[in-house]
DNA sequence: TGAAAGGCTGAACCGTGGTTCACTTCTTCA
DNA sequence: TGAAGAAGTGAACCACGGTTCAGCCTTTCA
């Protein structure tokens, strides 16, 4: 029995793969999804196209597994801004949208490429299922505002679901102009919309800017911008 | 000089034309983008494959121009429903809301194949001159309302392309899974999602649930929903 | 009626980029 | 060391669907 696998090679194994699902994340990094051809992934990783292949099936699960990688940080720094801490479920909806904002336009082609490029459908089934992520994320801090009398009874999942899309489309226009212009007035204004669009319980007054001015949640929110938009892949 | 373009010739050139525009439409329609093939339109309208590229001349611009001929009517229904005549901002809102919903749930293959499929490129810019339309539509609407001393000043731009990235986001779930189930719900939460949006004044009271009650608005939107989703094209 | 000029036809063409596979190189262990 | 088998290589392959074009048909008008 002449050979056999072992730690070593197993760590080579995943060494390529990393390396090479890395460079794909950075082809779409740099130039979307329409960038990515298995060719640039293959030179840009020093392997040969055939070697891309034995570590992924077909184009499209590399694909999908780079929006994967990339989105699933942001997902869980939303998720982890908007954590259930005695703050009020404004003030998490606030967090999140500013978090998911900020990172976005920090990284626009990334994020152009995440929420609104043409891709093929197996990404776009990924980014369905990032979309829904978010939702959710955002749809249970709604029922907590409901289950705690701050939000009048609503369809959480669809309000959420709107939140995240109206997000979304806003942010579009910018990133894809590239306008820099103002990035802050532009997170301010999707901040106060997500507040906004929150369903008073009646008889409570509307709640605005209000985690604008304080230092708190600003300290929360810059971390969460400053995070890598992805774990590093070379580390091992 | 034996031959000369006639009127005739020109009526039988532009019944062609609208033919295979027609038809191209009825694909999309059924099966989205992703059923159009020139092969199909040319089958479904009785033509040779050839005489397609007489009408177009590749089948990018066809697909932009059956995309146009779908939106077109869209803005234009939502864009009568929201005109100025003395209602509300809010009113206008929640009318140009409740007619892009309802015409989006009554032709649910379309309105996902328009609103979120994923397209090549120049249908893509289309649903993007698209998107902007809606835009600008809610974001006279917006104007208004700050100039009146309705809402309070904000960016309407950024606000009103949330609204239609809201509205698109929340619609396009249930338009997928053709949930049937309790349209008219998920039309009143979104418009009242709309309304809450609206940045009020400091100091007039949010406004609820205005529109849902009373019936006049609600027999134009029903006009709206009912009109069809093309002109059509046979008619010349 | 017939010459001129489009229009129509559809089988063949073609470009792109993902995918394959025969071959080489490397790793393991008796 | 050498046999066994995995990993790597990259030129060739191929599928697909948009696009073309040489030949035929239809319309126009002197």
């Amino acid at each position: 029995m002449p050979y056999r696998a072992t730690d070593q090679t197993e760590a080579r194994r995943l060494a390529a793969r990393h390396q090479i699902l890395g460079c794909a994340l950075d082809v779409v990094s740099a130039g979307g999804y329409g960038a990515l051809s298995v060719n640039a992934v293959a030179e840009g990783s020093g392997v040969a196209v055939g070697t891309v292949y034995r570590h992924f099936p077909s184009k499209a699960v590399l694909a999908a597994e780079v929006f994967r990688t990339a989105a699933e940080p942001e997902l869980e720094v939303v998720t982890a801004v908007t954590a259930a801490d005695g703050r009020s479920a404004g003030q998490r909806i606030a967090a999140g949208a500013e978090a998911f904002c900020r990172r976005a336009v920090a990284a626009p082609v990334l994020a152009y490429a995440q929420l609104a490029e043409p891709v093929d459908p197996a990404v776009e089934s990924e980014r369905l299922r990032l979309r829904r992520g978010y939702r959710d994320v955002f749809a249970a801090v709604l029922e907590d505002g409901v289950e705690a009398g701050e939000l009048a009874l609503h369809d959480t999942a669809t309000v959420a679901a709107a939140l995240v899309g109206g997000l979304g489309e806003a942010l579009v226009g910018p990133l894809a102009s590239g306008g820099d212009h103002n990035r802050d007035a532009l997170v301010a204004t999707l901040v106060q919309f997500c507040l906004n669009c929150l369903p008073q319980k009646p008889g409570s007054g509307a709640h605005a800017l209000e985690p604008r001015a304080g230092s708190g949640a600003r300290a929360i929110d810059d971390r969460a911008a400053l995070l890598p938009h992805h774990r590093p892949l070379a580390t091992i």
